[in-house]
DNA sequence: GCCAACGTTGGC
DNA sequence: GCCAACGTTGGC
């Protein structure tokens, strides 16, 4: 089983959405980065865990925890020129961007900011906290998973 | 709002 | 295939 990061704007969808949701669960879309799309693909796996991590935000933080609730499929939103993350290229016949299905698991008492994981040495390999930490999909270690588990008091 | 660090696009 | 221009992300 992998750890993952997903990251998520607040003011788009917080953690407290996923959870108001039917069954607690929602699908994840909007990813238009190969490299995020190809861990979904590749790697992602039902019964992986997720933090659920809000970004561009006054706080950003680690908030809770969610379960990959099923394997990558087409990202239908990519069809539809309604919707904010349509690409004309993306062929239903040959899907370009996919997603996953992802349910609420667990939200932080105290969210895990970013400032918090950056003061921990041990952390400091973190791709949260490297270059390249654009990605809205990032792999997270064990062991970096039980730290931040720990840190937010719920161990 | 600024800007660094990317990723993507498209002319050549 | 190169690379300049442009767009996006996301912390600050």
């Amino acid at each position: 089983m992998a750890y993952w990061l997903m990251k998520s704007e607040p003011d788009v969808y917080p953690i407290d959405h996923l959870r108001s949701q039917k069954r607690k669960t929602d699908y994840w879309d909007g990813i238009r980065n190969y490299q995020a799309r190809n861990f979904m693909r590749d790697q992602m796996r039902k019964g992986d865990l997720a933090f659920f991590y809000h970004s561009n935000c006054a706080e950003p933080a680690v908030v809770g925890i969610m379960e990959i609730a099923c394997a990558a499929y087409p990202d239908h939103t990519a069809f539809n020129s309604n919707e904010k993350y349509f690409d004309a290229k993306s062929d239903p016949d040959n899907p370009r961007w996919l997603m996953v299905d992802v349910r609420f698991k667990k939200k932080f008492k105290n969210p895990v900011t970013l400032q918090s994981i950056k003061a921990q040495k041990k952390l400091g390999d973190m791709r949260l906290v490297q270059r390249g930490n654009r990605l809205s999909i990032l792999p997270v270690a064990a062991l970096e998973w039980r730290h931040i588990v720990k840190m937010a008091g719920e161990s």
